[in-house]
RNA sequence: GCCUCGGUAGCUCAGCUGGUAGAGCAAGGGACUGAAAAUCCCUGUGUCGGUGGUUCAAGUCCACUCUGAGGCA
């Protein structure tokens, strides 16, 4: 056991809210200790959604491998956390393999714990009675919830009545194994995991309040200005569908409003600006609660970053040496 | 200069005939195990423009005053 876990693979985790200079980080960290880059972004891995994820342009990656970004087609309609963590610890055993550091980047927190805690993704997600449920919720949402308060009582306690996705989550779960969600590991730290979880170090950006909102209304301005809307159009032209995964996010969700004639460009703009706000509160939240993390300021990132970049990149190579042996 | 209508939460406004204030939006906080840029939950003390007065009690009535919009000269 003990055993185990000084085998775990130690990696380089970058995390903290969208527009805080966690690329160019992890860019310059990956130049300086012999890095490649492994996105925990659920939009970033989609083709196509270049603009409205802030992906990396090819110039900016300056010649880093990047990994876990354009591997999806737009219209792949299941995705799953535990595809992403399959897929990305692959490619951190490639870039071991290659006597090289992993630097694990990505504002997506639940991509990040699936990755550096030892999640336990027993059972697979079933379509089939996923629909069913989910239709026995909208008929009777109180009646679901109860029935999921009689066969999982640890999940239903912890969920709200409203929280549909989650309640039709664990009845999933139930009907398909027989075995309460809550049985599978309630507690990161000793759910069973499919594969040992990297061991990382644990870095994050964060920003004075006022002034992360005004980079994001900035950088919503420049996204338009760098051809978002023709960006989204070609992916609204291209296809009827609607409701997948990859469209729902940031930027494409407003654009396709505007698109439909819901609502005016000024107004999907002005919506786009917001939600992204939202999200970097929700990420904040997130990432606030979790121990492992050393945080850093990057308000004042012009003037701290150069100080700032060589000082992670000597704690990473520290790091990454003490499994070396 | 005169008349009218306003000035209440960050914004837009409610507040009947006096009993120290409440909605929407914005914002903040939290949750999060196979859709997660998703989804869900919780949170409203604010010199009621200012000063003085009437009253047991004033956002509410009176006087003066500051200020915004419109109208008339």
């Amino acid at each position: 056991m003990k055993d185990e876990h000084s085998r775990r693979q130690r990696v380089v985790c970058i995390v903290g809210p969208t527009a805080c200079h966690k690329t160019e980080l992890s860019i310059e960290l990956a130049k300086r200790t012999r890095g490649e880059i492994v996105s925990a972004d659920s939009v970033q891995v989609y083709f196509h959604l270049d603009i409205g994820s802030a992906k990396p342009t090819m110039e900016e990656r300056q010649g880093i491998p990047h990994h876990m970004i354009d591997c999806l087609p737009i219209d792949t309609a299941d995705v799953s956390v535990s595809m992403f963590r399959s897929m990305a610890m692959d490619a951190i055993e490639g870039i071991v393999s290659r006597g090289n550091t992993p630097i694990v980047v990505g504002g997506s927190g639940l991509y990040v714990n699936a990755l550096t805690y030892p999640l336990g993704f027993a059972v697979p997600k079933n379509d089939e009675i996923r629909a069913r449920v989910a239709a026995e919720y909208d008929q009777d949402p109180l009646k679901t919830y109860e029935r999921l308060k009689a066969c999982d009582p640890v999940s239903a306690q912890k969920l709200h009545p409203n929280d549909k996705k989650r309640i039709v989550r664990a009845l999933e779960v139930y009907d398909c194994s027989g075995q309460p969600l809550s049985s599978y590991g309630a507690d990161f730290l000793n759910s069973a995991g499919e594969s040992p979880a990297v061991d990382p170090l644990m870095i994050g950006l964060t920003m004075d309040r006022e002034q992360l909102y005004q980079r994001i209304n900035l950088r919503v301005d420049r996204m338009m200005e760098q051809g978002l809307l023709a960006e989204a159009r070609a992916i609204y032209n291209a296809s009827n569908e609607r409701n997948l995964p990859a469209l729902r996010s940031i930027g494409y969700q407003q654009l396709f409003a505007y698109f439909d004639g819901t609502c005016s460009l000024e107004d999907a703009v002005e919506k786009i600006k917001q939600d992204t706000r939202r999200f970097a509160k929700r990420q904040l939240t997130w990432f606030r609660r979790d121990e492992r993390i050393t945080w850093y300021d990057a308000t004042d990132w012009d003037n701290t970053k150069d100080i700032l970049i060589e000082r992670l990149a000597l704690e990473t190579l520290a790091w990454m040496k003490g499994t070396e042996l």
